[in-house]
DNA sequence: ATTATCTATAGATCTATAGATAATGC
DNA sequence: ATTATCTATAGATCTATAGATAATGC
């Protein structure tokens, strides 16, 4: 891309400007890190700016305080997430379908994207409460999916938070003992919520048989 | 009780001991609400002895370091909560049996006993590491029912992450939307926890309509 | 006389900023 | 000349302890 004659208005991207974007990015993945660690809050904003490799007194150009990155590096990672579950489900109408979809990809994240499995572990479940991620769109679909009366458990929250309670300890045993999990495994861990939701046994193990595991993303 | 008298080695009960036993009580009971209100690894010790209503250079009287203090608090609500589970579910043998009466009580926390609820959410899914609670012997149903091939789910980790994930939402949909809750609702969020671990439908909606929530506690 | 609690404080972090240095723009 | 990064440091916590005070034992 030519860096000169862009629409008036559009970000310079000189080299300073990628200089910057260097440094702030460099802090996000240090965050990321320390969260997937479990270290996330205890961590001192020393810590943070010697495992981003930078100086200490440059944490204060991008960010006003240590919640500011976090929540600045818990949206990025999130929003990756939450692009691939939304690529992986386009174009499917049935949200038990969609559902099944985004469960299968985000099982599969323990091997295909590491630091996302890890980062969601470190998390914990707090990362239920934010606007991006799989959360927002799993209620989503467990919402359209009552209102169908093809899901017959009644309180979606308390639905997501059991959905979102398999999916990490799913993650988590595979970080403890990574020759345990495969893709059978993220499969029935999936059907099994399924069924809890409501789904009839048959219909559960249909549904994560049926629809290939999305591989687009990795 | 007369505080003389009593078998050789025994602890004295003097009064001194009883006022250095409020004390440490008073630490534990602190540290407790502040998990409960989410910020239990940020606060400070002088925020704790505060909230205890202590003296600042008593905490070192007690336990050596924060981690120490929020260990023993962690234990001692488990501990509670654990001894709740054993005698509600004394004498049943059947391990899904077990499991609905243990999560039935369990979701009734959230007005039976506010404190340990408030406790559990704050705490999140950490709590499940520990050898206390409900964690522990939830694991040990769910394995013994796979070896009767009562339950088809095949890993035992996950699965419990699972059933806590449920429970948890519940205990925090209770705390945001205190109406929304009640003795129903938990017990379609056992039956569905149920039917998550492989029990058919109509067993696990046998099992929470049969054993009557256990009362003698609350 | 003994023991626990409380108050005061030294020393160790940790945060936020000021000023110096290095890199880039023009 | 401008902008970002880096180093050094002041001021604000926070931890751990020493010594004074209060309560209990005998």
């Amino acid at each position: 891309m030519a860096e000169a004659a862009m629409a008036a208005g559009a970000p310079r991207a000189s080299r300073l400007d990628r200089r910057k974007a260097r440094t702030h990015q460099a802090l996000i993945d240090a965050a990321v890190r320390l969260i997937a660690e479990g270290r996330g809050e205890r961590a001192s904003i020393q810590e943070i700016t010697e495992e981003a490799d930078i100086g200490f007194g440059s944490f204060y150009n991008h960010f006003e305080s240590k919640g500011q990155l976090f929540q600045a590096a818990s949206g990025q990672v999130l929003e990756r997430w939450g692009q691939m579950a939304d690529d992986a489900s386009a174009g499917i109408a049935d949200p038990a379908e969609r559902l099944a979809v985004g469960l299968r990809l985000s099982g599969r994240l323990a091997w295909s994207h590491p630091d996302i499995a890890r980062f969601l572990t470190g998390a914990g479940l707090g990362a239920l409460d934010t606007p991006s991620g799989l959360a927002p769109r799993a209620l989503r679909d467990i919402r359209t999916g009552q209102a169908a009366s093809r899901f017959s458990f009644p309180d979606a929250d308390i639905a997501l938070s059991a959905v979102a309670g398999g999916l990490l300890g799913l993650l988590w045993v595979h970080q403890r003992h990574p020759g345990r999990i495969d893709e059978t495994t993220v499969d029935r861990l999936s059907e099994a919520l399924l069924r809890l939701l409501g789904l009839p046994g048959p219909e559960a193990a249909r549904l994560v048989a049926m629809s290939p595991p999305p591989r687009d993303t990795w």
